[in-house]
DNA sequence: TAATTATTGTTATATTATAACATTTTGTAA
DNA sequence: TTACAAAATGTTATAATATAACAATAATTA
């Protein structure tokens, strides 16, 4: 019995998985793969590739999105899968500070967004750079 | 003088930045840096930090965009600069085909979305992920 | 002309990610 | 319940992407 129930997403997850999922999840800030890799190694996951194939699953199911300007990794906050193929941030070019942007006009508007050229989109990834709100006093 | 003229966009470029930027405005497709490294290396360009010093420059003044998800560069397409802080891609998960999208409403859109926390933006970046129109007959 | 800033050159190294192959575990269906 | 297929794991090596640190030169400005 390799997979353990995780029921937020209807998602069994392996047992490398939900280590580096939890791992993910804990950490207030998008988390690097390295970065992960030290943090499991007490939990017998020595090598890169262990964390880059749970790295990939994740994000596949949407459990986690990369932050692609940031190579970085967060947990979905949305808890039902819907819009993990979908995803907006807003960056803070100061602190570094990442949140995921829910919000349904956005989203609706960029769903039903088709490029002239006619190419049918699957999925999306918007990033926001600014300052957040305790950046922009300072 | 180590500065050569370029009509575009008011902007001149030293020598390794327009040895760079012609580099990338001749691809077709977008380019890596160290695909473009082996390309101005008889040019005398020998070194990565050479090319990425060149790349963060052209970036910053908008003659290239980074795509984020593929690690590589385009020119832009935008003859004035004005878009080069709000960009958008369709990017062909098959073909890897790259274009830039310029729809006024989508850009209008986006800048003035503001996020519900308060943030202020001063930049962002759109990636949507599909077909293209060759691909999707195949 | 001096001072400042931008750019270049160079070596070394850090960071991010995948290839290739062997093995084990899990899910499925005869 | 066995056999087959699919998914996950373990491991070593290496590829690909990017930056640090330092020295020198060229361009701009005061």
């Amino acid at each position: 019995m390799n997979k353990i129930q995780n029921m937020d997403k209807q998602q069994m997850l392996s047992k490398n998985q939900q280590i580096i999922f939890d791992i993910i999840e804990k950490a207030k800030e998008p988390i690097k793969a390295y970065s992960i890799l030290f943090n499991v190694q007490k939990k017998g996951i020595k090598a890169p590739l262990q964390v880059y194939r749970a790295l990939d699953k994740l994000v596949e199911i949407g459990k986690i999105h990369k932050i692609e300007s940031r190579n970085s990794f967060v947990a979905c906050k949305n808890s039902n899968c819907q819009i993990s193929k979908a995803t907006a941030f807003s960056i803070c070019e100061s602190c570094e500070e990442v949140s995921e942007i829910s919000d349904n006009k956005l989203s609706k508007y960029l769903k039903s967004f088709q490029n002239k050229a006619g190419m049918k989109f699957k999925k999306y990834n918007l990033e926001f750079f600014g300052l957040c709100k305790k950046c922009s006093i300072k």
